[in-house]
DNA sequence: ATTTTTATACGAATTTATTCGTAGACATGA
DNA sequence: TCATGTCTACGAATAAATTCGTATAAAAAT
């Protein structure tokens, strides 16, 4: 059973399944409309029939499994955060920089500067990699 | 004049543009396809009006500039290289890592470990920044 | 000269992702 | 009870990206 790639939007799903656990389709929905809001996101608030649809679809493909609790389902992911982000990962150094992970991350790092921690940390996981050669 | 953001076939046509420079369609199209067989890319090979069309909506987005050279076009870039991968590079963290760079940087140098040659590279450039600090 | 090749333009089919309306079942509260 | 709200299922409209067929003109080859 291959990891299947999730769209923009199946992701956004995903996202609140990792972080909330087991939930409910309306659950989602108010989240992902409430989080769009604060990000000033680009999309617009999506109708509960939207991301009931979507969900279905995410069910379909195997993205989540869910249960039954009385009148409603309850959701979750049936893919690991780590796994996704790693595909999603691979295939957009592979697009965007003909897979070059090193090219990807000067970018970043040039891009918007991380803050002294989060380098201190890369730092810290440069030394644990260089370690283990 | 905001940078539009390109799809995965534009993009794939902008990589051989800043690779080759000028070039016709023709051209544009062979290297297409030569890449694709060589990478098994999951993509089959392009004919010839697909990839005319696409470099036709690339115009009319202003992805690209083209000179008509006899009775061909000679198409260029006319988005530079560093600034498109920046785009997508920050749509993708958004949209993937939720805006962490640091995360992706991570996610990237754990899961296909980077050379060592690579590995001294972001070493370097994480010294040069920290100096700029 | 006439056939074949090689361009562009353009319309349209196809595919994939997204969005939502509507219908039917069940629960809840007035 | 019966009106209202909330759930699922499902069909279908819309949108975006991709693909290609066909028409037409010009050049090249025979």
């Amino acid at each position: 059973m291959s990891l299947s790639k999730p769209t923009d939007s199946e992701l956004e799903i995903l996202h609140i399944l990792w972080e909330q656990g087991p939930s409910t389709v309306r659950t989602v929905n108010d989240l992902l409309n409430e989080q769009r809001r604060s990000n000033h996101s680009a999309k617009e608030s999506a109708g509960y029939t939207t991301t009931l649809k979507l969900m279905q679809i995410m069910f379909e493909k195997g993205l989540v499994t869910r249960v039954e609790e009385g009148r409603t389902h309850a959701y979750t992911a049936s893919v690991q955060e780590s796994d996704t982000k790693g595909l999603l990962l691979q295939q957009f150094v592979d697009n965007a920089f003909r897979g070059s992970t090193a090219q990807l991350v000067m970018q970043a790092l040039g891009n918007q500067g991380a803050s002294t921690e989060e380098l201190d940390e890369i730092k810290g996981l440069i030394a644990k990699i260089e370690q283990g050669k």
